[in-house]
RNA sequence: GGGGAGAUACCAAAGUGGCCAACUGGGGCAGACUGUAAAUCUGCUGUCGAAUGACUUCGUAGGUUCGAAUCCUGCUCUCCCCA
């Protein structure tokens, strides 16, 4: 499935292809994030065509609330339903059992929680997230786990990893007696926690190493802990995962995250970053980031981002975009989404580039000094 | 011409003797956001100060009172009803 193309001479960043059934995806890759079947404010037409986007996210938390499987099924997978050809990664549900764990209770059979939209009671097994995640149809599916929070005493993430572990167990064993549904291949991803403690991280990747899946994940980091302290743990893990398979960093981050862990031999990406906080206002540009809602844009009438990935970085005016926002406009979600998601895909593209090239890491420290820049 | 109501900070609007530099919205300014319960949330918004605090404010000019946005009097202005 996965085949590493080009080792960056300096660094642990490579180049890599991920091949799925809705087409090759070539690493290191950021995959926009469409929890509920819709990458928020974006056309699929504009992730194609101004993003460019390879692969994107959906939730199996959501969608199985809303808008449910039987809706799912009936359309014939998620591709279908959302008309979305390329390929698509679907989240676990782990993560929502930490955002929204006032709602939530574990036990050793799985998750129980009630819905955030009615209150009704739910539970998530290992096994019936895979099942549903089946039915939703993603390339690539991930296994249910507990994303600890930050901080987390040891004996929490001990147990919390332990867990996570004997649900993968199930998880891989209700995978390899299922087939998906609708006649392509689909691949479960494990994930790495152990919250900040070496050890356990170091035990967790040893132990997602032994499955043999054809990617693996590192999940609970950026959860509010210290960056040095992510990269740290990003390190520990990545020596121990397969050199062969692609290393998924769930959930990060800020560009200069990006950067870091690609350069740690990390392969894949998501965060709702750049729509997330696009929507709020800020943006993202190689001369680094700007908070559009300021004053100082109010009569600023030069493009959002000169230099900027797409078209409508472009085509638009600070000035323009900062009335939009700040005025609640649709449109202004719009933009400021299709800008930063096409400039999050540029940087990881031209971070590709650079280990091909063989200057990442010369590319990375004077990438990181300009990002760092609030204009 | 007669009768009535009102004037509070950028706007709207509470407050009707001390707990008031003044509730609350809006607007404005700034901040947060990392596997999306987020087109969301937080802070500040009279002046000076990092802050304790000091100073100047509730149409306007006086007055009563230990103390007034609040009570009294004059003035100015606005709105409503009847003719």
């Amino acid at each position: 499935m996965f085949e590493v193309q080009k080792k960056s001479p300096d660094s642990n960043a490579r180049t890599g292809l991920l091949h799925t059934d809705h087409g090759i995806v070539r690493t290191p890759v950021f995959m926009p994030v469409g929890t509920a079947g819709t990458v928020k404010g974006v056309l699929q037409r504009d992730l194609k065509q101004e993003i460019n986007a390879k692969i994107i996210l959906g939730n199996t938390y959501h969608l199985y609330l809303r808008p449910g499987t039987d809706v799912l099924s009936g359309s014939g997978g998620i591709h279908k339903f959302m008309n979305w050809d390329r390929p698509i990664l679907t989240d676990s549900g782990g993560y929502q059992v930490f955002s929204l764990s006032e709602n939530s209770k574990l036990s050793e059979e799985g998750a129980h929680f009630r819905s955030h939209i009615d209150g009704s009671a739910h539970t998530f097994t290992p096994e019936s997230v895979v099942d549903v995640q089946r039915i939703i149809g993603a390339d690539i599916i991930m296994a249910f786990d507990e994303c600890t929070p930050y901080p987390c005493d040891y004996d929490y993430a001990k147990k919390s990893m332990d867990l996570t572990h004997r649900w993968l167990d199930r998880a891989v064993e209700r995978f390899n007696d299922t087939e998906g549904l609708y006649g392509f291949r689909q691949v479960l991803f494990p994930i790495v926690q152990g919250s900040v403690y070496d050890d356990l991280r170091k035990q967790s990747a040893e132990y997602i190493a032994t499955l043999g899946m054809p990617g693996n994940a590192i999940g609970g980091l950026s959860v509010g802990e210290p960056a040095e302290m992510m990269y740290a743990m990003i390190d520990i893990v990545n020596k121990i995962l397969p050199e062969d398979k692609p290393r998924y960093l769930m959930g990060v981050g800020t560009p200069v995250n990006i950067l870091e862990a690609i350069d740690l031999g990390i392969d894949m990406f998501d965060c709702v970053i750049p729509t997330r906080n696009g929507r709020n206002g800020m943006i993202f540009t190689g001369e680094g980031i700007i908070n559009i809602k300021n004053k100082k844009w109010a009569k600023d009438f030069s493009a959002i981002d000169e230099k900027g990935p797409t078209d409508i970085s472009r085509y638009y005016s600070k000035a323009y975009l900062r009335h939009l926002i700040i005025s609640g406009e649709l449109l202004g979600a719009q933009i400021a989404s299709i800008h930063n998601l096409a400039f999050y895909l540029w940087l990881v593209d031209e971070a590709r580039r650079h280990i091909e090239t063989g200057d990442y890491r010369a590319w990375k420290n004077q990438m990181i000094d300009a990002l760092a820049q609030r204009i």
